[in-house]
RNA sequence: GUGGCCAUAGCUCAAUAGGCAGAGCAUCUGGUUGUGGCCCAGAAGGCUGUGGGUUCAAGCCCCACUGGCCACC
């Protein structure tokens, strides 16, 4: 079990494809996981997820942990009986709300305590729990407990450091289900040298699956990249590398570049619940008056049901009137499309082209404006913090 | 018919004592990376019902008109 194979590995990039076994089936990578928090992926059923090809879901223990509870989830048959999905699944631990409930929480070498955002109460997270959380919700892959920090502080991340890769033993020594694979995750900002120093420290442990933490939460693109192409190395080439929060069809792109495995992120479901459909040009703002009266599909050549069925007039016209259907096709587009994208991706690597598919998808997807995404995203952070 | 109140952005309303006409919603354009369908950034939008008057200066004071609401015949 747990058993990761390299099929094929591109010539010029770091790419690669591989199957990694889980109980629940084997997944081809390299692949992306819709995120479903709350043990749904907003709107869609698990039907609509089988039918749109995804073959593995993300959802959170913190959330789960807070409502319904682990314990009864447990008590139900696990997370995948819970909520009616067979195929893998993996759970995050409560490390990235370490991060963004950073003003609900207090941290120290032992632990975090955590005040509730849904009635304040106040719940204590450590490795041992955080583990025994995951064992009660079942999921294939597992991650430890770890601080996701600023990447851009040196000092926070130096300190985290040592937190993080305590925590990782921690979570390793509590484990105790077979059945599950527990990652370990590499933290340390955007600097190459803690990097470096968190990817030996955790390759040490022999973990199953590494993830890269940390990223994707403010830096740029570029400091993505090149943390990424000094991070990656490090870890041991027969384990699954997993990605975590990213992301955007462009990083994904170039994370497969740089060897990346595994990956997730709500920006396809979450741009779809306002107005942001994903096709190989960029993004389309559904909500713009320029579908006013388009007949157009939103992708043209897209085989899913709203591709299939509706034009982009009548999606614009869902979204402006705030109907719930509008959310839920706007979703499974965005879905299917990052499921043929990584399915295109997986074929280039087997075709020994990735190289070729990489520029010519960069050549035609737009990617956002950056200085306009970083300076909104400043001002979305200092308004949450007042 | 008489008296009173009201009229400001597409809508609902602000504007100290007469001193550069604003907000929310709607509209338009962006953004969202291990998720609160939340939220964030920006833009456009006004002969202040009409016509006169007073004043250096009027959304504000005075007169008439038009329209609406209320009360009383």
């Amino acid at each position: 079990m747990f058993d990761f194979t390299t099929i094929a590995r591109d010539l010029t990039t770091h790419a690669r494809a591989g199957e990694f076994t889980t109980p629940h089936g084997t997944l081809l990578t390299p692949v992306f996981a819709p995120v479903g928090t709350q043990s749904t992926v907003k709107t869609l059923t698990p039907r609509d997820l089988r039918e749109v090809g995804a073959s593995l879901v993300l959802s959170n223990t913190y959330h789960l942990y807070l409502r319904p509870g682990t314990e009864r989830i447990r008590n139900f048959g696990g997370l995948h009986a819970w909520m009616g999905w067979e195929r893998p699944m993996l759970t995050d631990s409560g490390g990235f709300q370490v991060f963004s409930l950073a003003q609900m929480r207090k941290l120290d070498a032992d632990g975090v305590t955590f005040r509730s955002h849904i009635d304040g109460s106040l719940h204590r997270f450590t490795p041992e729990s955080a583990v025994q959380s995951q064992e009660n919700i079942g999921a294939d892959i597992i991650m430890c407990l770890d601080e996701c920090a600023e990447p851009l502080d040196r000092r926070y991340n130096e300190e985290a450091l040592g937190r993080t890769h305590a925590w990782a033993a921690r979570c390793l020594n509590a484990k105790r289900r077979p059945d599950q694979a527990l990652f370990g995750i590499v933290q340390g900002g955007i600097f190459n040298d803690l990097r470096v120093h968190s990817a030996r420290t955790l390759s040490a442990m022999d973990f199953p699956g590494y993830a890269i933490g940390g990223l994707s939460v403010g830096e740029t693109k570029e400091q993505m990249y090149q943390t990424l192409d000094h991070t990656i190395p490090e870890l041991p080439p027969h384990r699954p590398r997993y990605l975590m929060g990213v992301g955007a069809p462009e990083d994904i792109v170039e994370g497969v570049a740089r060897g990346i495995d595994i990956f997730d992120c709500v920006l396809p479901t979450r741009v779809a619940r306002n107005g942001g459909l994903l096709t190989r040009q960029g993004r389309l703002n559904m909500r713009s008056a320029r579908y006013a009266e388009d007949p157009l599909p939103v992708e043209v050549g897209c085989d899913c049901y709203t591709c299939q069925n509706f034009s982009r007039a009548y999606l614009r016209h869902l979204f402006k009137a705030e109907e719930i259907l509008g959310l839920h096709l706007a979703t499974l587009h965005n879905i299917r499309f990052m499921m043929r994208l990584m399915s295109d991706i997986r074929a280039a690597i087997l075709a020994g082209a990735y190289d070729q598919f990489r520029s010519e998808f960069l050549a035609y997807y737009q990617v956002p404006d950056q200085a306009v995404r970083h300076a909104q995203l400043e001002s979305r952070k200092q308004k949450k913090q007042q």
